[in-house]
DNA sequence: CCGCTCCGTAAGTCATCACTTACGGTAAGC
DNA sequence: GCTTACCGTAAGTGATGACTTACGGAGCGG
């Protein structure tokens, strides 16, 4: 159930969501995705490990290769858990906007 | 060089997000923040400096101490984030399956 | 004015992490 | 069977970052 990684140490790195954004194009092989990055390959295979462990991608393998894509499970919990503050975060902001109000009249 | 500090490095540490966690309930103060933190106060104003980098915090002044709270502006850069890749990452998903299924059969 | 509380910043330390090269293992083509 | 391409992992290194203590500035009450 848990991961190993959370969502968030694993789209803070900025190669990992070159890696992130990418897939979003469609399903890529570790090589393909590696040849249009400024890192090499095992770099792209580690990072593609933080970014499974954390369930944002899944990985089949397909003859020689083994092909990596999106997989909804882990964006839909980073998802929950930011709707699950969004309203907060509005009414903590109405609420002081109102108390800077009175304050001024 | 840590140039502007994104949401996802902000999010990305454990003690800031308890921080984060903690300001949903409403506005707190610095001190009152790393009274209920096993870390040590200047370490919970750094935590909050880079909040306020991403856009997820905002403070004011009040008498003696400096009260924080939730911003939603950094928060709906994130959401906006998620949500640009949520329907593709459903796609890729559902076009994944589709080809598994051809496979079986 | 003085002491107390609150807070941010500077400097230093220690762990974590991103990256590299080197290696072993597996599938496809000849 | 042999070579080639693709991939994951191990080991080592340099840099980033999270934390500490120490210090200085600002508001409040005596």
């Amino acid at each position: 159930m848990t991961y190993g990684a959370d969502g968030w140490t694993a789209l803070s790195d900025p190669t990992r969501r070159a890696i992130f954004e990418r897939l979003a194009d469609g399903p890529r092989a570790v090589g393909e995705l590696a040849r249009g990055l400024p890192v090499s390959r095992p770099a792209v295979s580690q990072h593609l490990k933080v970014l499974k462990d954390a369930g944002l991608v899944s990985d089949r393998p397909v003859g020689n290769r083994r092909v990596y894509q999106l997989n909804p499970e882990g964006l839909g919990a980073l998802r929950a858990y930011l709707d699950r503050f969004w309203t907060l975060s509005l009414d903590a902001f109405k609420q002081a906007a109102e108390q800077s109000n009175k304050e001024v009249s």
